[in-house]
DNA sequence: ATGTACCTCTTTTTT
DNA sequence: AGAGGTACAT
């Protein structure tokens, strides 16, 4: 539908009909071109909205008509979402059972898959757990306090950061600059390793280790898949890069798409020079390029395209699009943060009652997970229904993270940091005296903590009744240990009772503040109850799997506030995630300067990334786009003034709309918002000093 | 052992 | 402004 531009802004099109209008639609001959070849190396340099995932789509159902086995193509991409979308498309493009037997997953899923089968032969054991978030952060934490002297400072985020680049380019620990880092570094990685644990870094480094130095290993998984196809492709970094050279068989069936205009992911040790020097690892590969644009209008890619040509290093493209629009792009300023968030709202509210579009066709995009908080209240407060991606996961949650620490710990009692976690919560009698003398006695006798606290040894040091309580945990333990290994089934009713015997819920609500909040972390407790009872009736990889799930699931499950869940709703979403998806109607907020480009990116000399990411955001839009910026913002309690953004200046001004808000005044939207807009406005002005009306040129 | 009061730091981006 | 952690009191 989109490819013929001849119906453009009537219709709102809905993401369902595209998608399955896509896999029917013609492919141009370039993509046909990437579809028809099936063997040998393929680079496809796929654009913003060239149609990338319709080319993956149509790339393996022709495969699966060629004749080639479903379960021996394997799909990687860089995210969850990622590999959900994808699975549903190809659900859509070929029969079913076919499409059950692909696998399409992520570089860290597929890893764990490798691992739990073969980590063995690397001297883990095969029940390790992973450690992520702030499971990984307060490890550290604890390092360092540990390993500092008394006046040395070090930011356990900075030193995770530090240590994860090390050990993404493989760098040994003696060459890390610095003496204090080194140590920390070293001692988690003893630390993990006594845990039977892995981070997400480990995951790559392992697997990769283990097709490289196990030839069975190697050969099993090279058998196992004989078509390759990498997504995202200038995401990857070396290991990941490593990995798929170890995968992909002599025959050489591997495919990468990607593009290198909207590569946002260096700081996370993305290199670029695995796309551009795709040739040096896969000689004579077909190169496709994709360069026409079936997503925006003119002006929209046009504006883009004027921005992403200040970047040097970059594959030239001429991205082009078929569909003139109409719209130009806007560009707005506001006075303040409020009255952004209110503006975009208006506008969206207005959009909905003149043209009656869905709260699906609009999403908000920012820099920052923090941006979110102001757009979500006032979606909340005009009863517009909104999905927040990213954020804080469910998972990350206090109460769910206890529960998770008590089934972490029945299958991997070594798991220390998941016992700290729980010993004591809720509060059965083991306090800090009884946890430090444990904690002592664990290192003095080497033995992990679990095994500390069940040491006569230890149990002689304390009072009569801290060992009984001492007692009582390490049996509800062990017996729970045994159960979950005995049976692949019953762990869910198992945590229940855990639950209810410990008084868990009770404890929780104990400790809330306010009444909502003690409904509300209820509830969690029971949602999360409910999704282990879920997993364990649907699937088969057992308690393990669950954890492994979870742990690999950054993802947000969406925080609805609407009535209707079948429409999805208003969407609030970072540039990061916002990769890959397409929305008709787009709002960039908050582009000023520190904020996008970020304060800490311009520091680090990563303008160009800031400026891909800005690019990424523009060519998310299919129809409208908004670009929005503030003069002033709250920051940590006081107001202060912000400048625009620099990239705004660097957008040719052809298909640009500058208005400022004394503008949108005159024209508001609707009745109730306008008055809360003039009122805040007023209050505004009144309290900014030397608050200046005009709007930069 | 548990609860309260104050004090700190916060804002990149994600598997 | 708010959350989370530490220190101190109960």
């Amino acid at each position: 539908m989109r490819e013929c531009a001849l119906e453009p802004e009537r219709r709102p099109d809905r993401q369902k009909l595209i998608s399955k209008a896509q896999i029917r639609l013609r492919l141009n001959e370039e993509q046909q071109k990437a579809v028809d070849q099936v063997d040998g190396p393929v680079l496809i340099l796929a654009g913003a909205g060239t149609g990338k995932t319709r080319v993956i789509t149509a790339r393996i159902a022709h495969m699966v008509r060629q004749g080639i086995s479903p379960a021996k193509i394997l799909a990687v991409t860089f995210t969850n979402k990622a590999a959900n979308e994808m699975r549903e498309r190809v659900a859509k493009a070929i029969h079913k059972d076919d499409a059950q037997e692909i696998t399409i997953c992520t570089f860290h899923s597929l890893c764990v898959r490798i691992l739990r089968q073969s980590i063995e032969r690397l001297g883990y054991k095969r029940n390790f757990s992973i450690y992520a978030g702030s499971d990984q952060l307060g490890l550290v934490r604890r390092l360092v306090v540990k390993k500092s002297a008394r006046d040395e400072k070090l930011d356990p985020k900075l030193a995770l950061t530090l240590i994860s680049r090390a050990k993404n380019r493989a760098i040994p620990v003696s060459d890390t600059d610095d003496a204090l880092i080194a140590e920390v570094y070293r001692a988690y990685q003893a630390e993990l390793k006594t845990l039977n644990a892995v981070d997400f870094d480990d995951l790559l480094i392992l697997a990769v280790r283990a097709l490289k130095e196990h030839a069975g290993v190697r050969e099993e998984w090279r058998r196992r898949f004989s078509h390759i196809m990498v997504d995202e492709f200038q995401d990857t970094n070396r290991l990941q890069m490593d990995l798929v050279r170890l995968m992909v068989g002599p025959e050489k069936n591997i495919c990468v798409v990607g593009d290198d205009d909207q590569s946002i992911y260096g700081w996370r040790g993305a290199e670029i020079s695995n796309i551009l020097e795709f040739e040096r690892h896969f000689p004579n590969p077909l190169i496709i390029k994709l360069e026409q644009n079936y997503r925006s209008t003119n002006p929209i890619l046009h504006t883009a395209n004027s921005l992403i040509r200040h970047n040097v290093e970059r594959r030239e493209k001429r991205l082009w699009s078929a569909n003139p629009g109409e719209e130009p792009v806007r560009v707005v300023a506001m006075p303040e943060e409020e009255s952004e968030a209110a503006h975009v709202i208006a506008e969206i509210l207005e959009n909905r009652s003149t043209e009656g579009l869905p709260w699906d066709q609009f999403a908000i995009l920012f820099r920052m997970n923090s941006q979110s908080r102001l757009f979500e209240e006032q979606l909340r407060r005009h009863e517009i229904p909104y999905r927040l991606i990213g954020g804080q996961s469910f998972y990350d949650r206090r109460e769910v993270k206890d529960l998770v620490a008590y089934l972490q710990l029945f299958v991997n009692p070594a798991d220390d940091v998941s016992l700290l976690r729980i010993i004591g919560t809720p509060p059965r009698g083991i306090g800090g005296g009884t946890i430090t003398l444990a904690t002592d006695h664990s290192v003095s006798s080497g033995l992990h903590l679990f095994q500390a606290l069940q040491d006569p040894a230890f149990v002689a040091q304390l009072s009569k009744r801290a060992a009984v309580a001492v007692g009582d945990f390490t049996r509800l333990i062990n017996e729970s240990h045994r159960q979950v290994t005995d049976s692949t089934s019953g762990y869910a009713a198992l945590l229940q009772k855990v639950v209810e015997e410990t008084g868990y819920i009770e404890f929780v609500k104990r400790n809330c503040k306010t009444p909502d909040e003690a409904v509300s972390r209820e509830q969690n407790v029971r949602e999360m109850m409910d999704a282990l009872y879920q997993h364990e009736s649907r699937s088969s990889a057992g308690l393990r799997g669950f954890l492994d799930e979870i742990a690999l699931m950054q993802e947000k499950e969406e925080e609805e506030d609407g009535k209707d869940d079948l429409q999805g709703g208003v969407l609030l979403i970072t540039l990061h995630a916002a990769k890959g998806l397409e929305f008709p109607r787009v709002f960039l907020v908050g582009l000023e300067e520190g904020i996008l480009p970020h304060s800490r990116s311009v520091d680090e000399g990563s303008r160009d990334e800031e400026r891909r990411l800005f690019y990424v955001g523009i060519t998310r839009a299919m129809s409208h786009l908004t670009l929005s910026y503030c003069l002033s913002r709250k920051r940590w309690g006081d107001v202060l003034p912000c400048r625009p953004s620099s990239f705004l200046e660097e957008l040719d001004e052809a298909h640009l709309e500058e208005l400022d808000y004394e503008e949108l005044c005159r024209q508001p939207a609707t009745e109730d918002l306008a008055q809360d807009y003039f009122a805040r406005m007023k209050g505004m002005l009144e309290g900014v000093e030397g608050f200046e009306l005009k709007d930069e040129g």
